[in-house]
DNA sequence: TCGACCCCTTCTGTATACATTCGGTGGGGT
DNA sequence: ACCCCACCGAATGTATACAGAAGGGGTCGA
């Protein structure tokens, strides 16, 4: 993967002079997923701002472009656009994040146990294989991999379960989870998981709807309660931070 | 409402010589919701083309803002996006539909359910007014109205459930919905709900969250039914159509 | 010294000009 | 008569030029 765009890059890389390459449409498409990417893997933090100018000469094209992928992935509710301010990299509240998860419960649970009634060998082989490469990535204590692979985990689900529509929900769900995950996550923490995506998969293949919706359940609301333990953390008091040293 | 834009348009009308209104900003937003509610209102069929160059003199603007307004559309599941060739309002397949009414019988349920545990006579009370509008469309016959009004029903109850998050969701699987009966409905039919929604009124009433889920899900099943039956009509067999004469 | 006002810079918002692609049409060849 | 190819028009895709807003810094005045 090439350069990743940081926020003021050494812009002076031109890179395509007009006449590089036969770049002819679905240009956009690779530049927002490589600030998709870089959002949804912290190399960009929230609140960060995005300049036109600047994405615009680190990707070699114009802004017509970087903002046409600006507007999308404010629709993707991974970047604040302010008017006559700008674009930023979407900073969700505590409410906004407690909404989040609320919906996932909703829609995941869902989504699991309807795939317990459909579900193939095969696709929990793939479900499997997916499992382990995030063992591994945990082994190795690679933190991004793991937690873009914990995502690839649920986006997987959500497919199998065959509603392209609820799909989509649950891709935002969770790129938004990662953005919340960003802010709020203690740093230490997080060793969370990975035996209950294992639970759910175990649920799924004895056919039980019932439980794998319960294990979801549960896997999520564990994940919302190591984060929301930050909601206290974040109110700095600096009277009691300082104390006047008197 | 000032003129609704049809597709071709009587475009000699300048409307804004540039120096007119001192429009700066907030524009796409007043023509995206115009076009949303002629789409909502049916007033532009599903597969119309939506071409650029005559959006932009019907509204007194340039290109660049209606591309924006359509490709926000287009995100929202209202337009197709066809490369090189334009926007076209969506036209919905059959399994598209059944995954959207198949989402909203998981979100809506859920949301009525929590709603009955914090409903207030006051939100009943809304929501009976919209009840009662919703009648007064019914008895005047006023078709556009009333599936406006039933939309914004099922848009109020998730606005009351708090979330809203999920509350996006439901507007654009309405949104779809309105979509779909445009091209699928029969002519003839549709006497629906109506009863279903006071039902709904009704369990809310007696905070039975249970009830008020399963009066939804009945209600969108319902709904369903009535569109699904147009998945046979459609395929028209041209050779029983139109038999040989001898 | 402090505050208010103005200019100036920098960025976003919009319009316009230019490039490219697609589909249709007409002419020529087989 | 049919098919193929090249041109042409129309609409989209992209870049650039221009206008307007917001924030900062500096200067002038009290």
């Amino acid at each position: 993967m090439p350069s990743v765009p940081k926020t003021a890059e050494s812009a002076d890389k031109p890179s395509r002079p007009t006449a590089a390459r036969k770049r002819t449409g679905q240009t956009d498409e690779r530049i927002h997923g490589e600030i998709y990417a870089a959002i949804i893997n912290h190399q960009i933090r929230p609140a960060m701002p995005l300049q036109e100018d600047a994405l615009a000469t680190a990707f070699g094209v114009s802004r017509t472009i970087i903002r046409k992928v600006l507007q999308r992935l404010a629709h993707e509710k991974l970047v604040d656009l302010i008017p006559n301010k700008g674009a930023f990299v979407a900073k969700p509240s505590i409410e906004e994040a407690r909404q989040v998860f609320e919906a996932r419960r909703g829609v995941e649970c869902i989504l699991v146990a309807k795939l317990a009634a459909t579900v193939t060998d095969d696709e929990i082989g793939r479900l499997a294989s997916l499992l382990a490469e995030e063992a591994d990535a945990l082994a190795r204590t690679d933190r991004k991999r793991r937690l873009q692979l914990s995502g690839d985990f649920h986006l997987e689900l959500a497919t199998l379960a065959g509603n392209a529509v609820m799909r989509g929900f649950v891709q935002e769900l969770v790129s938004r989870t990662s953005l919340i995950i960003a802010l709020y996550e203690s740093p230490g923490a997080v060793p969370c998981s990975q035996s209950e995506h294992s639970d759910i998969i175990d649920a799924l293949k004895r056919r039980d709807g019932a439980a794998a919706a319960r294990v979801m359940e549960h896997h999520l609301r564990h994940i919302e309660a190591q984060i929301e333990l930050a909601d206290q953390p974040l109110r700095v008091d600096f009277s009691t931070l300082f104390k006047p040293v008197n």
